[in-house]
DNA sequence: ATAATATGCAGGTAAATGCCTGCATGTCAA
DNA sequence: TTGACATGCAGGCATTTACCTGCATATTAT
C-alpha cells in the first residue's frame, strides 16, 4: 500500500464525494459519475485517475464505457496501519491530553 | 471534523513520521521532533501546525518549550466516518471487483 | 457509412504546497 | 544582566494540484 497516494486521494472533495457515490452505487461509468459533480469531465476523469493510482478504485471497460468499482484492499489496510493503532491506545492518548491541558 | 484538514495533514510523510513518534512518546518539544528529521526547524513547525490546524495535535506551552500530544479525536471520528462504512461492505465490494474483473 | 456517444490526451493557468533563509521574540541559567 | 537556548514570523522559490479548453480516438446505433 502507498500511504501517500491513499491519504492524498482522500484528501479532496470531490474524490470522496466519488466514493460515496460509488458506494451507493458500485460499477458507474465516468459519465454517470460526472453528473451533478460541476466541473468539466476531463477534472472529474483526472480525479478518478487518482483515486485509481491509489487503488482505491477499479475500472473495467465495457465497449466504450468505463465501470468503476470500489477497491476496499487500501481502506482496509489504511485502518489497519494507521486507525487501528490509534484507536487502541485512544483513552490512554485522550487522558495524557486532558491531563495536560489542565495544567499538569 | 474536517475531513479535509484531517486527510490532507495525514498525506505526507514527515507528518505521518511526527504522528508515529509521539505515539511513541507523547508530549515532545519541538526541538526534540526536529531531530533527525533531515529538513530545517521551520519546515518541520510548518508540518506541526497543519497537524495542530487538523486538530490531530494539540500543544500547550512550558516555559519556552512547546509540547506536542496527539488528539485521537479526529482519527476516531474518521474512523467512524470513512473507514468503518467500507470495512462493512468490504466483503461484498471485493465480491463486485472480483466478479468483474474475471470478465461478467 | 455516418452521426452520435463515451472516453482519452495535450497543454495552459492560478493557487496551494513544501522547502528554504534571515531575523525577531521570549525564557532560562550563570 | 547577559548569553545561550527554544520557538515565532516573514518572505522567496520550485513543484504540484485542480481546474480549464480544444482536439483526437474509439464504439455503437441508424
Amino acid at each position: 500500500m502507498d500511504a501517500d497516494k491513499v491519504f492524498k486521494a482522500l484528501a479532496d472533495p470531490t474524490r470522496r464525494t466519488l466514493l460515496d457515490r460509488l458506494y451507493e452505487k458500485n460499477g458507474q461509468t465516468l459519465g454517470q459519475l460526472c453528473e451533478d459533480l460541476d466541473m468539466a469531465r476531463q477534472s472529474a476523469t483526472q480525479h478518478l485517475g487518482i483515486l485509481e493510482e491509489a487503488n482505491l478504485v477499479s475500472t473495467v471497460r465495457r465497449g466504450r464505457e468505463k465501470l468503476h468499482f470500489i477497491n476496499p484492499v487500501p481502506i482496509h489496510e489504511v485502518y489497519e496501519r494507521w486507525v487501528r493503532k490509534f484507536e487502541h491506545r485512544r483513552l490512554s492518548l485522550l487522558h495524557d491530553l486532558k491531563k495536560e491541558l489542565e495544567g499538569e
